[in-house]
DNA sequence: AATAAAATAGTAATCATTACTGATTTGGGT
DNA sequence: ACCCAAATCAGTAATGATTACTATTTTATT
């Protein structure tokens, strides 16, 4: 990741934009409307990179697609299991990370996933 | 999940004799020392009967491998980023949970996972 | 403009997991 | 004990998200 490229530029932006935790394919989809002709491999690679990079997350709710989100900053998620969407939930401590500590583990981050139903999906069935 | 099979009593016998948080792949090996022409398919089936029975747990941590649990009660886990292992951890407080349903979620399970560098390979490198 | 490194498009390969099929096992009723 | 329908299985093929590969294009520097 040293040189510039607007593929990178755009999929950054279209993660930015966005306030939900989306898909690389989804996320491909968008960048086409920009690039229509840009590789889906363009967009792994990046999201890849720029996740090892630590300047987007990477996020894995089990349901067999990598999410990923523009917010770096320490947040927790909640996953419906219903419509899939996740939201996030700002959690004031972080107590796994402090018990990991004392037991002689080094966190480098700590991830919080609620699962259930989301309120949209409660009030809608 | 109806009948008996000595399959699936196998496959739990297994995952309740180690500490360790098994993939399906390294199951169906200890399994075979048992049932030495079991299908892989049936401890996939087996194991994802299980965990949506909520006889026993199934864990994401991103490296692209389902683990399972026999542990069902609530525990946090610690994922070595270095040899893959995972341990558990006792928190003493859900404070997602509780979060969670303020905000008008209703949760259902928890998941908390830490990452980052074991004592062990702390120590050995 | 020339050059080397980095990035890309397009496509092929990987591989954990799931689906399918015909045979075997289980359990309840007779 | 025997029958039968439902459940489960072994073995194999298919799926699909992700990664790897290659020839070409773009970027940054001189």
């Amino acid at each position: 990741m040293k040189n510039y490229s607007k593929q990178r530029e755009a999929i950054l932006t279209v993660l930015r934009e966005t306030d939900t935790h989306p898909t690389a394919n989804w996320i491909y989809e968008q960048v086409r409307e920009i690039i229509p002709n840009i590789s889906l491999g363009t967009v792994y690679r990046n999201l890849s990179e720029l996740s090892r990079n630590g300047d987007i997350i990477s996020l894995n709710v089990g349901d067999g697609f990598e999410h990923f989100d523009y917010d770096t900053t320490p947040h927790a998620h909640l996953h419906c299991k219903e419509c899939g969407c996740i939201h996030d939930a700002r959690l004031e401590c972080d107590p796994l990370a402090e018990l990991s500590k004392k037991m002689g583990f080094m966190p480098d981050t700590t991830i919080y996933v609620a699962y259930g139903i989301c309120q949209n999906c409660k009030t809608t069935n």
